[in-house]
RNA sequence: CGGGGCGUAGCUCAGCCUGGUAGAGCGCUUCGUUCGGGACGAAGAGGCCGCAGGUUCAAAUCCUGUCGCCCCGACCA
């Protein structure tokens, strides 16, 4: 058992926040609420952008950047919106530095103060204002990779800091449905990348009004659950409707030669992700990460004594990285830098996923921990014995399984097989404990009692803000969407007793 | 913003009540023995005891103030 690492059972919270650690995903920054996303966090950040830029490339976007600062006068200019975040707002007031009796102090205050973006739709708005002019200009298909700020009173890494990283779509269209078309393409986009890359399985469904983005028309969500029975809200897609391109006056003169204002969406997923990932799949032992968000595949830990036995176990393992990364690779990382004894193979150029060996002065058992908490998916273990046997003792991170495999069969083709299959069966051991952990309840009194389990709980229930504030008020819970697998279906409301109700996924969220 | 806790070595913390030479474990460095699931021994390096005042011959310790962080709630991706 890994003793830097608390249990789930003992203390999930804790355990959440070792596994964070001991994989050096992340540190506390010395700014309140942020976080220092280290090496081994950004590369699964970089894996998550590889894939969704591409995605939205393949839906026809483009990315562009827009400014950090926003006037602050962009934010009152739409009425919900500024509910919704002013009370979050890291806000600039000076531009400069001065010395003072108590050190440097601000100065040079500003006319407007900015304020640092909570989100972009305030500033994008403004662009597109003077971009679009006819429906021609339609639609515009906008991504951007970037940091927001939102002075959260309370933090937790990678789940809620006060800055994150995220990336925001931002599109304009000519009509309703386009937008509306949009808003759903990509919520299936965000789905898809989910369970495909993350192993994630999520429930797709429109929020109530209650728990919408502030400004939207309506808010999609992608619904996980997580291993202690809390749900997390892993990507948002909203419809904004007409809101902000009347409050940003995005017009343009359409086919029937007559002034009219843009349908606009705003879609978006943030490092949030990488904490659904961690609180998804990992284990009592640490970081366990599905083989597409993987920095690196395989660790080889080799095992000898004598200077003898290194030799023939380099030379054995230096044939099985020939194999899997090719000679050129071999040779190419032998004269790159490199930290602390451990040398890199690039097994993918494409994604930069690598395979590593570990030729630290360290016991056997210790790199075995090392690289387990990493959530590392293979470790291959080579010592004398196995360069004798010509074979490779395999074990594989998410179910521990241990098998004994032949050298020579130890082939790209092989090791990606082996690859797709953890994904797979990542994929699906999530998605049974999902369902194993999914209730039906059939009337308020048994809503109480499930949530009590935690997990997921269906039911039938008209959306209200009044009863939606009075059940998290007595249960933590709150609707989470209304899933589109249980579209069509209605029945009586479990708080009002009313028939027609729709069908809601209830959960205590993060 | 309410409630709780904590600031002492890179990390986890002891010491504080009862003022008097700055401590432990882990980690780090070097050497040796080791090495198939977290090794052992020896020798080292590492501190403005959060910060500012005060009391005192003397403050990590007592008093005042202040700043910061963490945890639990309310708010939220």
């Amino acid at each position: 058992m890994a003793k830097n690492i608390k249990t789930r059972a003992e203390d999930y919270s804790q355990w959440y926040l070792d596994v964070i650690k001991a994989a050096q995903l992340a540190d506390y920054a010395p700014v309140r609420g942020c976080m220092v996303i280290r090496p081994e966090g950004f590369a699964i950040w970089e894996a998550m952008q590889r894939d969704l830029d591409r995605r939205f490339k393949e839906t026809g976007h483009v990315n562009a950047y827009f400014p950090l600062l926003i006037p602050m006068s962009f934010m009152t200019k739409e009425a919900q919106h500024v509910e919704g975040f002013a009370m979050e707002c890291a806000v600039v007031t000076h531009h400069k530095l001065e010395h003072g009796a108590q050190g440097l102090r601000a100065a040079g205050e500003l006319e407007e103060p900015y304020i640092i973006r909570p989100t972009s739709e305030t500033v994008i708005g403004h662009m597109y204002a003077q971009w679009v002019q006819s429906y021609r200009d339609l639609p515009v298909l906008i991504n951007q990779w970037a940091n927001v700020m939102r002075w959260e009173l309370r933090t937790r890494l990678f789940l809620r800091t006060s800055e994150f990283l995220w990336q925001e779509g931002h599109t304009a269209h000519e009509t309703e449905q386009e937008a509306q078309a949009e808003t759903l393409r990509m919520l299936d986009v965000y789905a898809d990348f989910a369970e495909q890359f993350l192993a994630l399985p999520v429930v797709k469904g429109p929020k109530t009004d209650a728990e919408k983005f502030p400004g939207a028309v309506t808010t999609y969500a992608i619904e996980a659950l997580m291993q202690d029975g809390k749900a997390l809200q892993a990507g948002t897609s909203h419809n904004l409707g007409q809101n902000f391109a009347k409050a940003f006056d995005i017009k343009f003169l359409g086919r029937d030669q007559k002034q009219q204002h843009v349908w606009t969406t705003s879609w978006g997923v943030s490092t949030r992700l990488i904490g659904a990932l961690i609180m998804a799949h990992s284990d009592d032992d640490g970081l366990v990460l599905p083989p597409r968000v993987a920095p690196n595949l395989v660790a080889i830990v080799p095992i000898f004594k004598s200077d003898e036995d290194k030799a023939k176990v380099a030379a054995f393992i230096d044939k099985i990285v020939a194999s899997l990364c090719g000679e050129d690779e071999l040779a190419a990382a032998k004269s790159r830098l490199s930290s602390g004894d451990i040398t890199r193979y690039f097994f993918d150029k494409v994604t930069g996923q690598g395979i590593l060996v570990d030729w630290r002065d360290n016991r056997p058992g210790d790199k075995q921990f090392h690289w387990e908490q990493r959530g590392v998916p293979f470790r291959f273990e080579v010592g004398p014995k196995d360069v004798d046997a010509g074979s490779v003792v395999v074990k594989r991170r998410f179910d521990r399984a241990k098998e004994v495999v032949e050298a020579s069969k130890l082939t790209p083709k092989h090791l990606r097989n082996e690859l797709e299959d953890v994904q797979r069966l990542m994929f699906e051991k999530a998605l049974a404990f999902r369902d194993a952990n999914t209730q039906r309840a059939a009337s308020y009194d048994e809503l109480k009692q499930q949530l009590e389990k935690g997990g997921f709980v269906r039911a039938f229930f008209q959306p209200d803000r009044e009863a939606e504030a009075k059940i998290k008020e007595e249960t933590k819970a709150t609707v989470r969407c209304l899933p589109f697998d249980a579209q069509g279906k209605t029945g009586k409301c479990i708080y009002s007793g009313k028939e027609g109700a729709p069908e809601v996924l209830f959960a205590v969220a993060y």
